[in-house]
DNA sequence: GCCGCACTTGACCGCGCGGTCAACATTCTC
DNA sequence: GAGAATGTTGACCGCGCGGTCAAGTGCGGC
């Protein structure tokens, strides 16, 4: 593992991340080598550990990057928006995007999220990702749009709608994003009653 | 592995399964080797192999057996009510109060949905509460309780309501059943909106 | 022209895994 | 109490894993 990467070291660096993701996603963290990962790149095995230290090292920096993508993906969708119960439509709206364009990534987190070693980098992302949306569900709460509930299961509640509907309806099936989207938001701001 | 039991042979059957789910639930199922499950009751590996043909099955035993007996759970709560909302709120708190008294077999159902060996047979379990979940949602509909949409999304939307809650609230946290069960109930049926 | 550094190779290492088995112990059956 | 069936032992096996490294390649700067 080095720091200095030139042009062509990022690039290979990429490719690395790439195919673990991929393998990753197909066939499981543990039962992909890092043997299968250089041999699906057609190099030596030691290519991958000139750019990680482990493959525990790829797996989290996988992790990392991932997160990154998805938070941005979602600032940039609030945006500036005022109205709380917007703010958690369109965070709700911008994940399930994210995931139907990165579908490996969906089995990799998942993975992660039951793994001793893992477990603390997922755990971290998710308290984040949580802890906006408790802020957007307290302002709703104020302003009298949500009914007043524990903060935190109610956030909770949601990303469960979201994480199984990602993977049901977007990873193993194929359903059209907006008619996801649109029901996965409607139950959660209205529930089965509607 | 053999067929016949003696009630002396049931119980190491028995204690290999409950500690297997222990270990598979604290360290994961592919960092514990069957070595440590033998080691842990004190017994040779021999043990092991006389009862199971292998790790592999093991783990499938324990999928059935825990699927098993939270079905079991859930048939007796829902028993003869006729109204299908309320058939599926008892749904729910059976779900969540098994699991709040097996909070092992989370972890461990939770990777092995994540895993292609064992991802088939949860997929068959899950597939089959989801569509008990389903004939409730759709006599709901027709009753007009429940808003026309499509009932395999609302089904799957409940599911990741309570798999999380149970997860974050049940397991990593150690709420009141009471309180988490209401929460997930209101959620599922009336949304933020409440 | 050549030095040095970024990068690549693939044989090799030690380890711990899942799984086997011959021998032995205990318990049932008649 | 003989013999079969059930249950137990732990040394052993082969394998494939994550990881190492001495040697080699090719490119950029001077």
């Amino acid at each position: 593992m080095r720091r200095k990467l030139t042009p062509r070291g990022r690039e290979r660096r990429d490719q690395l991340m790439e195919c673990g993701a991929r393998l990753f996603a197909e066939r499981g963290y543990h039962p992909t080598s890092v043997a299968d990962v250089v041999a699906a790149l057609g190099v030596g095995k030691g290519v991958f550990y000139w750019y990680f230290a482990s493959k525990e090292e790829l797996l989290t920096e996988l992790l990392k990057a991932s997160n990154h993508d998805l938070r941005k993906r979602q600032q940039q969708a609030i945006g500036e928006e005022a109205d709380p119960v917007r703010r958690i439509e369109l965070g709700i709206r911008a994940s399930l995007a994210w995931f139907a364009e990165h579908r490996e990534y969906f089995a990799i987190i998942q993975f992660a999220a039951t793994d001793e070693t893992f477990a603390p980098v997922l755990a971290r992302n998710r308290e984040i990702a949580i802890a906006d949306t408790i802020r957007h569900l307290k302002d709703g709460i104020v302003d009298g749009r949500i009914a007043d509930r524990d903060p935190a299961l109610l956030a909770h509640a949601i990303h469960g709608v979201v994480a199984e509907l990602t993977r049901h309806s977007l990873v193993e099936g194929n359903l059209p994003l907006d008619e996801v989207a649109d029901l996965c938001v409607a139950f959660c701001l209205e529930g089965l009653a509607g």
